[in-house]
DNA sequence: CGCACAATTGACAGCGCTGTCTTTATTGGC
DNA sequence: GCCAATAAAGACAGCGCTGTCAATTGTGCG
């Protein structure tokens, strides 16, 4: 009824319980010929090991935490994904956990729930990545954990992490509105709670600069990272003296605001402006016209960061990695329209 | 360092480990005075139970599954929130599982995950819930589970449910169209696997019947839950000698399609064609115009289907529930153009 | 005041596994 | 062929908690 144990597997191949463990555990002081014999046995009762037993007993429980304090769903889900997918490969449990990033009790709340469940360690996504000081507690607890940032390099500190340049993505998406020939770009920006918002402002401003346009501080409106910021946004730049002909969406959904803000004023996209995302989510996709964006690969990003954390609590060397997110064309970026045409519309 | 355990409590208190335990466990029969003692050392220690322990050595784990193999990461998200909503306000822990519910081996592999964890019991979600075979398996196995179906009443068998009445909601919006003044509604279905695909096409041609209209073979498109079904589907229907001047998506994502096909056919939502969706996905609010769509809560339908489960695992009585998904009127809807204009169109 | 009974509390084993240490088997070198 | 060195296997305790049952304390009542 309930599973086997090792001793009944023990039992049956005429062998220990500490031998069939080793066994299980993959451990290379076992004669090929015993091995042979506990695992026809392993087969033979379909025992499947317990988890909580192991995790108890062990020095730890072969499980990692995947921590977030995120809205996004599409977000959450790819990271789920990708954590998933690292774990089982390398036969770790996970448990998924979602997080007040911003309660000052942080540390304390992660350190309780790795204690509870002799959690390994963590993989840390934006924003709780981004709390400097719980996680310098964190460290001091001795909890091992890796961290998925937003930053244009390798921060080279002792605390390991993945990195992920929003910086140049922006970049690249600004340099092509500014090839298609537009010269007034307007920014939605992302909620200041997370850094990569500034680090994709910064693109932004980087870009214009390289090209030698000034920064209008009218043209970059602030928000958070909901569909409803991305509609009053932009619909702040379009009542502008002078309007934008193309708009830059901090994330997908802010792009799917100013995308539904300019249908309901009448005007088309991309034709009478050009509207851009980031993240490549089924919003960019699924939206009409399709988004400009920037793919950002967070399951392949969290795999990395899980792989990075098995690594680090096996006590192999890991180096931190950078990633950067891909420009992605669609049909909601085109050049603008000539100057007397544009001004005909107005 | 590593957390208090019962016995430093039991020693800070002066009571042996097993009151300690009682009162962690809030078991009534422990005078208030000794109760009163060992909480303040519980607090003074910071003792928090090890949850590896405790459902080693217990009965059961404490902890349950949420089950699903559903692709909609909206829905995910949700059922994610409800289910930790309830297991939070119960003291439970929560395992999250993705499964491959086509697999032959399906309930093998949850009686595996259930064994491996003490896993207390699991809430299975569409469409894993639908594969009777297995769910009598996994009884078999003595498993509690509790399900959540679409099906328009209590199907009233011995397995504890929670079904959601996707026909009637369905019926809504087809009723919706038709006070509007639509005759020719289109319907994109959804995918075979899911119950409630045949539950809502279902409530589209009872409306119908009731409204005394034919139901027409060409205007019900098969397809799958995905953006590109509903595009292609909708174009097929746009491109009928005598099109639909209303089209009811099986889902948010295939009306999303819907609309984005709409749009690149330069027909105008809703003044040349009605679109409505089901889910009150953010698709549905984030999309121009916004989708006139069915809510269903899916947080509030998981969080009851897990005090059902909590409940049931106590050996307390539980009754099935149903509920309702809401008719939700947005922009997308209205009524059809007047004959003599629409004609003008074509 | 003394007894039957109920309410509290404690002692102890054991959940199923792994870490440590010990014992036994095997190997290579002279 | 014998011994040291190494490899393989086992014995045993114990991870931190709960279930069971026994011991203790408190209660009501004649």
């Amino acid at each position: 009824m309930g599973s086997a144990t090792l001793d009944d597997v023990a039992k049956q191949a005429g062998v220990s319980a500490k031998t069939v463990s080793r066994v299980a555990n993959g451990e290379r002081s076992v004669r090929p010929e015993t091995r042979e014999r506990v695992l026809r046995a392993i087969e033979a009762l379909d025992y499947r090991p317990n988890l909580l037993a192991r995790g108890l007993s062990g020095a730890h429980a072969y499980t990692i935490g995947l921590v977030f304090d995120n809205p996004n769903a599409y977000y959450i889900i790819a990271m789920q994904q990708g954590a998933l997918a690292a774990c089982d490969d390398m036969h770790f449990g996970l448990q998924i956990r979602p997080c007040d990033s911003t309660a000052s009790t942080l540390a304390e709340d992660l350190r309780d729930f790795v204690h509870r469940s002799r959690i390994s360690g963590l993989v840390l996504t934006t924003p709780v990545s981004e709390r400097t000081r719980a996680l310098r507690k964190l460290a001091g607890y001795h909890i091992p954990f890796v961290r998925i940032i937003s930053a244009a390099r390798d921060p080279r500190d002792d605390i390991p992490c993945v990195y992920v340049d929003d910086r140049d993505a922006a970049y690249a998406i600004t340099t092509h509105l500014l090839q298609l020939g537009h010269m007034r770009i307007g920014f939605l920006q992302g909620g200041k709670r997370h850094h990569a918002s500034a680090e994709r402002l910064k693109g932004y401003k980087d870009a214009l600069q390289h090209y030698g346009l000034p920064i209008r501080d009218e043209l970059m409106v602030e928000g958070d990272y909901v569909f409803d910021d991305g509609f009053r946004g932009a619909r702040r730049l379009f009542d502008l003296a002078e309007p934008p002909t193309a708009i830059f969406g901090c994330n997908d959904e802010i792009a799917a605001g100013a995308l539904a803000a300019a249908q309901s004023a009448g005007l088309s996209v991309p034709y009478d402006v050009s509207i851009a995302g980031f993240e490549d989510s089924p919003f960019s996709r699924h939206s009409w016209p399709p988004l400009t964006t920037a793919r950002q690969r967070a399951d392949i990003i969290v795999e990395r960061a899980t792989r990075m954390l098995i690594a680090r609590i096996r006590d192999e060397p890991v180096d931190n990695e950078g990633f950067n997110p891909e420009l992605v064309v669609r049909g909601s970026t085109a050049p603008p329209r000539p100057k007397s045409r544009q001004r005909k519309r107005r």
